[in-house]
DNA sequence: TCCTGATGTCAAAGAAACCTGACATCGCCA
DNA sequence: TGGCGATGTCAGGTTTCTTTGACATCAGGA
């Protein structure tokens, strides 16, 4: 698979949210823990979709989960 | 396919930007005219990557683009 | 009229995301 | 020590997104 450049604050999210666990959030999400932990350690980047709903578990903008490099394009 | 619940402005975020034409923008952001088409006409939802380059296009935040309902999940 | 540009549609194939299920490691604590 | 919870990995499949290529419609201008 192809290594994503968009970079993620998952991790970062889930421990400011009670210690959340990747199980709880993965279920919350409606994707199984194995895609979660695939997304959260970027091997690759999520449909917009579970993109949106990760951020509306944290209730913050999409932006502030995801952030996609300057450059390129 | 499933019928994607993200609605998205790009229609008008392309006239908006100069009457920009539909193979222009895929171009821009470097995918094929038709799933730039099938994008804007919500035939179903793109990649968060995909998402991230129409976005910065047009030059606005992604949720600009792209909304997801408040419901469900 | 005829041609061209912009938009849309369809089918088939490939790539990327997501799933199931099994197993492995590590830290903790009874 | 032995077990359990949380995390991570791998193989193999299914679904969804994206591509290629061909064709169809419509409006406007030469």
């Amino acid at each position: 698979m192809k290594p994503t450049k968009v970079t993620n604050s998952i991790r970062a999210l889930r421990f400011a949210h009670g210690e959340m666990k990747q199980a709880d959030l993965a279920s919350a999400i409606g994707v199984t823990r194995q895609t979660l932990i695939a997304i959260e350690q970027g091997k690759y980047s999520p449909s917009l979709e579970v993109a949106f709903k990760i951020a509306r578990v944290f209730a913050v903008p999409l932006e502030d989960v995801f952030q996609y490099p300057e450059e390129d394009l």
